[in-house]
RNA sequence: GGGCCCGUGGCGCAGCCUGGUUAGCGCGUUCGGCUGAUAACCGGAAGGUCAAGGGUUCGAAUCCCUUCGGGCCCA
C-alpha cells in the first residue's frame, strides 16, 4: 500500500536509495533484457579523453545522452549504449614526462620507450576508472564494465585496417608538407591541437634590395623575423595597386593604398613617382639580405616577386615576405613558379648546418638575433612590439612554428565533394549545424596529416624496405604474422622491432611514426563494434545517433566522416545532436585562472543529481551555450520542491485511507469536471513531451513538465480537490479525486523517469509498484497520448474559470475582503461564452471564489450594478464581474467560523498533532453576539477540526493561544483528546 | 577577412522554422493574501522602441537585406 511521503525532499536520500535498489535488482540489466529483441538503436558514445576529471561539460553531454537513451529505451529500443575512451596521445605524455620530469624526447628514449608506454597506458586506465565513477554518479546508464578504448589491440587493428584501405584508394600520401610543429613535443600538430591565444612579438619593415636597381627597395612587413631565413620570394596580391615612392631612405614599393604609413608611423616624407599592378611586378628581382649567411642553395627561380591572391591590405605594406618551408600558403603560392622550399630547422626548433650563420640558434626566440643582422645591414626599417593572435601547442602552451616536413596524410581534399554529399544525408540538429557550419568547414578543409613523431599511439602500420624502397600498409595482426611478424602488442616500441621481408629480398622496418589521436576517434563506428577483427556485432553499424559539443564540428564529426569514406564510402552516422559549450553566469569560459569553474560534484553536492540533470536540459536550447547559473538551479529545486509536496499531499490522505487504485474499478463514472480536466492537461503534456522527444528538442521537456507541475497540478487541481480529500470514509467521490491524482503522478513518474530517473523511481516505488507496476519505473513501458481524453472546449472553459477566480480576488483584494470570507453573490456579465463556461464549471467556481451564488447576467441587466456601496466590479479578458457586498448574518458567521478553524489548525499543527488526532477545544469571546455567531456554527467548527468536544466559554485547554479577528479578541485553547 | 550562433522589461530565458490575439515564463522589485502538501506557497502591480535601420506583406519579435554589439570557429 501506498506509504506517507517524508515531509521534506531530502534528494540525497532519495537518490541513494534509488541507486541502491537498481544495484541490488539488477535493474539496468533487466531494463537492457527487457528491449533486447525490440529494433535496434546504435548510439555512439564520442569518446572523452581519458586524462583527468570529468568537468560541467563533459557532465552535460553526458546527461543529454543519457536522457535520450532512457526514452529510447522505454519506448522499447533495444539500445547500444556502450561507452567510449580515448586514451592515446599527447597530453597524456605530457603528464608521464611531467612526472619524470622529462624535457624531451631523447629524454624519453634514455628512460625507456617500453616503461614509459606503460605508464601512458596505466595512467590512461586509472583515469577512465575514475571519470567512469564519476559519471556513474550522474545516473547514467552506460555499459561501464564493457566500453570501447582506443588502446586496444582490436581497436587499432581497425585503425589500421582503415590506413590500409585509404592506401588502396590512393589517399595514403607521403610527402613535403608544411605542418604545425610543437618544438617542444617535437611533433607535428593537427589544426585541432592548436590554441590561438594572443601574445606579444616583435613586427619589423624590412628593404629587400631590388637586383637591378641601385636605392630600390621592395618594402615587407612580418611578425615572424626568424621565417626570413628561409625567405624565397616576396608576394603581391594581382589587383592591387602598387607605388614606387621616392624617400630620404631610398626607392620603395609599397602598397599605394598604405603608403601613407611612411608619412605616419616612420616620419618619412615621400612622393609617388608611379603607380603598377602587382600582376606588373611579378617576376622582380631581388636580394634576401641574410641569404649570403646561409648554407643552402634554394631550388628554383627563387628570390622574385610572385602573385598570390590570399595577400590583404589589413596591415603591413601589401608585399608579403614568401618562406615556403615555414607557411603552409607560402608553399602553395611557391610552388607553381617550382619554387622548393628550404627548412634549415630541426625538431626542436634550431637551426641546422644549412643556416649557416645562425645554426644552433633556436626559432622564434631568437628573433632579436636576426633582427640586430638586419639593423645592422641597414634595411631595417622599423621595428616595433604589437599583440596578435598566435597558435599554440593545446598541450604544453609552447607558441607554434611551421615547418616543411615529410609527412604521412590522408589526402582527404580528394573526397571533399563526396563529404558534402554525404553531410546531406544526416539529421542535423539543429538544423544548421550541417548545412551551414560543417558545411563551410568541410569547404575549408585541407589534407589531413595523422603522423605524429610520438611514442603514445597508434603506429603508423607501414613498413618500408631498406633495399628497394617498397612500402607495405599491414592491415591486421595476423596479416602481420603471415608476413612473419609475432608481436607481444601492438604500441610501440615492440611493434618496431618487427622487420618484415620484401620481395627484393631486403628488410622492410616501420616508419616510426604514430597516428594522430583524431584518427583513433574517427574509426570508432566500426572499431568500437570490433570490426574488422571480428564480425559479431557489426550488424550495428552505421551508428543512428552521436551527440557532441560543437567544437566536434572541426573534430570528431569530420574525424568520423573522413574515416568513413575511406573505409565504407559513406558517412557513419544518420543523426547528430550538437550541443554547446557550458559558461559561467556573465557567459565567460570556465578556467581555473578565472577562479569560475563549478564542477558537477559541487552541484550535486549541494541539489543532487536530478536537479543538475533537470537544469542543463531546462536552462536553454540543447546548442546554446549554457550559462551556469546558481540561481536558477535554485529555482529548478523549488520546483521540485513543489512536486515533493503534491506528493506528500497525496500519499498523506493516500495512506491515511490506505488507497488501493487497483481496487476502484469504475472510477470513471465518478469523474468530476475538474478531474477530467486535469487528464486532458495531462495527455497534453504527454503530446507535448513526446513531440519534443522526437526533435530532439529537448529543452521543451522540462519546461512542459514544470509548466504542467507548478500550474496545472499545484496550483490549480489540487486546491480544487482539496475538499473532496477531507471527505470521511469511502465515499467514490473522493476515491474519484484520488484515482485521477494518482493517474497523473503514476504517468509523471514515467515521463520523468528519462530526465530524474532517480526521483521518478521513488514516486513509482511508493504510487505504482505496489499495483502491478513493473518493479522499476525504468521497466514500464513509454506512455503515449490517450488523444480521447484530451479536451479543448473543457480546458477552454477551465481558463475562463481561472481567469474568473483571478477577477473575483482581485474585486476582493480592492475591498480588502480576504478569500476566507464568503461574498453574498457573484454578478457575472459574460463576454462570448464565456457565461456558459461558469456555468458548467459553477460548483468548483462557486467554491474557489468562495460565494454561495454567481448569476450572468447581460450587460443591459448589469445596469443597477453602478452603486459603489453595494458592488465591487472588475474588468477581465471574458467579461466583467461584480462582487456583492451585502455582509449579511450567514456570511459573518460563515467567516467567522472559517477564521476560528484556520487558528485551530494552526494550533494542532503547532502542536504537531496527527491529522486523525481528535481534540477537545473551547472557545472564549466577551461579545455576546460573536459567542452566538460561534454556537450556530458549532457543528462546522467541530467536524473541520476534528473536535469531539467543543465549548463556547467552558475550561481552559491546556494549549491556550489569544487571537485577533476581526478587531475582537478570542482566547482559543485545544487539547487532545484520549 | 570568412563562416556560424546569439542580441526579447534590472537579470536569465521561451516564442522565430510554419508571419496574424493585448509578446509569454522564471528570478528580482513592490503591494497584498494564504496556511493540515507550506522552513513553503499564491495573487496583484510596476517594468519591454522584441539591438538599430531598411525591405517584403493587409499584417513582422517571426521572412529578406544592411549596420552595430557579444561569442565560437577559421584565416
Amino acid at each position: 500500500m501506498i506509504g506517507q511521503a517524508e515531509k521534506r525532499f531530502d534528494p540525497k536520500k532519495v537518490e541513494k536509495e534509488s541507486r541502491e535498489y537498481w544495484e541490488a535488482q539488477g535493474i539496468y540489466e533487466r531494463a537492457k533484457k527487457r528491449v533486447e529483441k525490440g529494433e535496434r538503436y546504435y548510439f555512439l558514445d564520442g569518446p572523452p579523453y581519458a586524462s583527468g576529471a570529468i568537468h560541467l561539460g563533459t557532465a552535460w553531454n553526458k546527461i543529454l545522452k543519457d536522457v535520450v537513451l532512457r526514452h529510447l529505451t522505454m519506448k522499447g529500443y533495444n539500445v547500444r549504449r556502450q561507452p567510449g575512451w580515448d586514451c592515446h596521445g599527447l597530453p597524456i605524455e605530457v603528464m608521464v614526462e611531467k612526472k619524470h620530469n622529462l624535457k624531451n624526447k631523447q629524454e624519453i628514449v634514455e628512460l625507456g620507450v617500453d616503461r614509459f608506454i606503460d605508464e601512458c597506458r596505466e595512467w590512461a586506465l586509472r583515469h577512465v576508472d575514475i571519470m567512469t565513477g564519476q559519471f556513474r554518479e550522474l545516473g547514467v546508464w552506460m555499459d561501464w564494465d564493457r566500453p570501447y578504448m582506443t588502446l586496444h589491440d582490436e581497436y587499432i587493428e581497425a585503425a589500421w585496417w582503415t590506413i590500409k584501405k585509404a592506401h588502396e584508394k590512393g589517399l595514403l600520401i607521403n610527402d613535403f608538407r608544411v605542418v604545425t610543429w610543437c618544438p617542444r613535443c617535437e611533433t607535428a600538430l593537427a589544426e585541432a591541437e592548436i590554441e590561438y591565444q594572443d601574445r606579444s612579438d616583435t613586427s619589423i619593415y624590412v628593404k629587400f634590395p631590388l637586383a637591378d636597381r641601385e636605392g630600390e627597395y621592395l618594402l615587407i612587413w612580418t611578425t615572424t623575423p626568424w621565417t626570413l631565413i628561409g625567405n624565397l620570394a616576396v608576394m603581391v596580391h594581382p589587383d592591387f595597386d602598387y607605388a614606387r615612392v621616392k624617400t630620404d631612405e631610398g626607392v620603395f614599393i609599397i602598397a599605394a593604398e598604405l603608403a601613407h604609413v611612411l608619412k605616419e608611423e616612420f616620419g618619412l616624407n615621400y612622393e609617388t613617382l608611379e603607380t603598377l599592378s602587382g600582376r606588373e611586378l611579378e617576376g622582380l628581382r631581388y636580394t634576401n639580405p641574410l641569404s649570403g649567411h646561409i648554407n643552402v642553395e634554394p631550388e628554383g627561380p627563387a628570390y622574385q616577386v610572385i602573385l598570390a591572391d590570399f595577400v590583404t591590405l589589413e596591415e603591413g605594406t601589401g608585399l608579403v615576405h614568401c618562406a615556403p618551408g615555414h607557411g603552409p600558403e607560402d608553399f602553395e603560392a611557391a610552388e607553381p613558379y617550382g619554387i622548393k622550399p628550404i627548412c634549415p630547422v630541426d625538431e626542436q626548433g634550431r637551426f641546422t648546418e644549412e643556416g649557416g650563420k645562425y645554426t644552433g640558434l633556436i626559432a622564434k626566440k631568437d628573433d632579436g638575433r636576426i633582427i640586430e643582422d638586419l639593423q645592422e645591414m641597414d634595411v631595417l626599417l622599423d621595428s616595433k612590439k604589437i599583440s596578435h593572435r598566435y597558435g599554440h601547442c593545446w598541450r604544453c602552451k609552447s607558441p607554434i612554428i611551421y615547418r616543411s616536413t615529410k609527412q604521412w596524410f590522408i589526402k582527404i581534399t580528394a573526397l571533399k565533394e563526396r563529404m558534402l554529399e554525404e553531410i546531406e544525408k544526416v539529421e542535423w540538429i539543429p538544423e544548421w549545424a550541417g548545412s551551414a557550419r560543417f558545411r563551410d568547414w568541410i569547404e575549408n578543409s585541407r589534407d589531413w596529416t595523422i603522423s605524429r613523431q610520438r611514442y603514445w599511439g597508434i603506429p603508423l602500420p607501414v613498413w618500408i624496405c631498406g633495399g628497394c624502397g617498397r612500402m607495405d600498409v599491414i592491415g591486421s595482426r595476423s596479416e602481420l604474422a603471415e608476413r612473419g611478424g609475432s608481436v607481444k602488442e601492438l604500441h610501440k616500441p615492440y611493434v618496431d622491432e618487427v622487420r618484415l621481408r620484401c620481395g627484393c629480398g631486403g628488410e622492410m622496418t616501420r616508419v616510426p611514426d604514430v597516428l594522430d589521436v583524431w584518427f583513433d576517434s574517427g574509426v570508432a563506428a566500426w572499431a568500437s563494434l570490433g570490426y574488422p577483427s571480428r564480425e559479431d556485432e557489426f550488424s550495428w553499424y552505421p551508428a543512428d545517433l552521436i551527440a557532441e559539443g560543437h567544437d566536434q564540428t572541426r573534430g570528431w564529426f569530420y574525424s568520423l566522416l573522413g574515416c568513413g569514406l575511406l573505409a565504407f564510402d559513406e558517412i557513419p552516422y544518420r543523426k547528430v545532436l550538437m550541443h554547446g559549450f557550458t559558461l559561467d553566469e556573465k557567459g565567460n569560459k570556465m578556467s581555473k585562472s578565472l577562479g569560475n569553474v563549478v564542477t558537477p560534484e559541487e552541484v550535486v553536492e549541494r541539489y543532487g543529481v536530478d536537479v543538475l540533470r533537470f537544469y542543463v536540459l531546462w536552462a536553454n536550447k540543447p546548442w546554446d551555450d549554457l550559462k551556469f547559473s546558481w540561481e536558477e538551479i535554485d529555482v529548478v529545486k523549488r520546483a521540485f520542491n513543489i512536486l515533493w509536496n503534491v506528493y506528500v499531499f497525496s500519499t498523506t490522505y493516500m495512506s491515511i485511507d490506505a488507497f488501493d487504485p487497483s481496487a476502484f474499478k469504475d472510477a470513471g463514472k465518478h469523474y468530476k469536471k475538474e478531474d477530467l480536466w486535469i487528464l486532458s492537461r495531462f495527455n497534453r503534456l504527454v503530446k507535448e513531451v513526446n513531440a519534443a522527444f522526437e526533435s530532439l528538442n529537448l529543452h521543451a521537456i522540462p519546461r512542459a513538465l514544470q509548466d504542467f507541475i507548478l500550474d496545472d497540478l499545484s496550483r490549480w487541481y489540487i486546491p480544487l480537490i482539496r475538499q473532496r480529500t477531507w471527505i470521511e470514509k469511502d465515499d467514490p467521490v473522493k476515491l474519484a479525486a484520488y484515482h485521477t491524482l494518482w493517474t497523473v503522478l503514476r504517468g509523471l513518474s514515467i515521463l520523468m523517469a528519462p530526465v530524474t530517473p532517480h526521483l521518478s523511481e521513488e514516486l513509482h516505488r511508493n504510487l505504482v509498484r505496489p499495483f502491478g507496476g513493473a518493479e522499476s519505473v525504468h521497466l514500464e513501458d513509454w506512455i503515449e497520448p490517450v488523444e480521447g481524453l484530451i479536451d479543448p472546449a473543457l480546458e477552454e472553459q477551465m481558463s475562463v474559470v481561472r481567469s474568473f477566480v483571478e477577477a473575483v480576488s482581485s474585486a476582493r483584494e480592492k475591498r480588502g475582503i480576504k478569500r476566507r470570507w464568503p461574498v453574498k453573490r457573484i454578478v457575472f456579465v459574460p463576454e462570448g461564452d464565456a457565461g456558459r463556461a461558469v456555468k458548467e464549471l459553477e460548483e468548483l467556481a462557486k467554491a474557489q471564489a468562495n460565494t454561495p451564488e454567481i448569476v450572468v447576467v447581460s450587460s443591459a441587466e448589469a445596469e443597477d450594478l453602478q452603486d459603489p456601496e453595494r458592488y465591487e466590479g472588475r474588468d477581465f479578458d471574458h467579461g466583467k464581474v461584480f462582487i456583492d457586498l451585502e455582509r449579511t448574518e450567514d456570511i459573518i458567521r460563515e467567516g467567522l467560523s472559517r477564521e476560528i478553524v484556520r487558528r485551530i489548525q494552526q494550533m494542532r499543527k503547532e502542536m504537531d498533532l496527527d491529522v486523525e488526532a481528535f481534540i477537545e477545544a473551547n472557545i472564549e469571546v466577551a461579545d455576546p453576539v460573536y459567542a452566538g455567531h460561534i454556537k450556530a456554527k458549532e457543528g462546522y467548527i467541530a467536524a473541520e477540526t476534528r473536535a469531539k468536544g467543543l465549548y463556547i466559554k467552558g475550561a481552559h485547554k491546556p494549549f491556550k493561544r489569544s487571537w485577533d479577528i476581526s478587531g475582537k479578541r478570542f482566547i482559543i485553547s485545544i487539547g487532545k483528546c484520549g
